[in-house]
This record gives C-alpha cells, sequence and structure tokens, in this order.
DNA sequence: GGAGTGATGACA
DNA sequence: GTCATCACTCCA
C-alpha cells in the first residue's frame, strides 16, 4: 500500500516515528529496482529547531519544507553526499524527516549513492510516478523496537536542539 | 584521526 | 562579488 500525502500531514515526530518499518521504494534510472525497509531516520521540527534549515526563514533551497507533507527534499552536504528527506506536516510548516539509515544501507550518504538519489528528485512528490516512493509494512513494529536516540551531527545547534531525542531507530 | 568537496547563505 | 559553514564517508 503506497503511504498516501496524508501519512505525512501529520506532526514530524509522529511522521518519523511510524516510519521506521515501512518500506521505501526506488526504481533506478540505470534500471534496477529497490525495495527496503526503513531503519534510521530524523525529525527536523519547525523554523524554532535550530538544527534545520528552516531555522533561518524560508531560502530557495529549503523552500519545499515549507510546504505540505509528502515532498522529497533532497540536498547536498559537505559538498559530497546527497541527504535525503521527505517533507512533513502541514503547508506553512516547515518540518521534515531525513531518512538515515535502510536494513541493507546504513548511513544517509551511503542511501542516496546506492538509490541513485540526486537534486532531481528534490521537491518530487512521493510517488511511483517519480520513481521514488514510500510503502505500508506488512508487519507492525512493536513499541519496544524502537529506540530513541539525539540526532547525530548537529551540535552547533547548541545542546537545547541537539540533545532533542528526535532520531528514531528501529533495532532488529 | 583527518581530508575531501561544492552548494548555500550571509555579508558587502 | 567574497567567505565561512556544513544533517558525511572514506581511508589511514
Amino acid at each position: 500500500m503506497l503511504l498516501k500525502s496524508d501519512f505525512f500531514q501529520r506532526p514530524t515526530l509522529t511522521v518519523a516515528e511510524e516510519l521506521l518499518g515501512q518500506i521505501l521504494c526506488r526504481e533506478k534510472p540505470s534500471g534496477g529496482s529497490v525495495r527496503a525497509v526503513i531503519t534510521e531516520v530524523e525529525a527536523y521540527d519547525g523554523h524554532d529547531d535550530k538544527a534545520s534549515h528552516a531555522s533561518r526563514g524560508i531560502t530557495p533551497r529549503n523552500e519545499i519544507m515549507f510546504d505540505t507533507g509528502g515532498y522529497w527534499y533532497v540536498y547536498l552536504c559537505y559538498g559530497v553526499h546527497w541527504m535525503l528527506n521527505i517533507t512533513t506536516g502541514e503547508k506553512g510548516y516547515p518540518a521534515a524527516v531525513l531518512i538515515r539509515g535502510l536494513d541493507i544501507i546504513q548511513g544517509p550518504g551511503r542511501v542516496t549513492k546506492q538509490l541513485e538519489i540526486d537534486k532531481s528528485l528534490n521537491k518530487k512528490k512521493a510517488n511511483p510516478n517519480t520513481q521514488l516512493w514510500i510503502e505500508s509494512s506488512p508487519i507492525s513494529i512493536p513499541q519496544k523496537a524502537i529506540q530513541r536516540t539525539p540526532r547525530i551531527g548537529v551540535d552547533y545547534a547548541g545542546p537545547e536542539w541537539s540533545q532533542k531525542d528526535y532520531r528514531f531507530v528501529l533495532n532488529t
């Protein structure tokens, strides 16, 4: 079952937690197709979140975060790695969930490399027409399998924001 | 442990 | 126009 926009048009932390265990689906330009379980995500929530690109207001890069949920936000990090996020929440509220790991691939930069994701997918909607979408898991995830931790690599945001348990990991 | 990499945003 | 800053990975 395809996860539609209404799944993503909810509070970011809810979407982040419920994304664990869902199936990320990708039809690669080179021809292959990939289906993998989402095992690690981080939430970026609102303009007050100092770790979020949205904390400095709307810009050409992050404007999709301000749109309604269910769109891909893809950007280049450290000049090397593409980061894959999906926007969440209502229109006008800047929020997104960073997909950091899958059952077969660990690491946000590796995910995009393996799945051949780059900026051509930025601002696209998550559905099969864009060759990148998410389907609901056939199995339900027990609460105890979900671990919450602080986000990775966001110390610059200050303790108040870098220490929030906005990272969700699925223990297997 | 440390370098690479280049788009982005802030400032002028 | 310049310049510092980064939601990381790889190789040592």
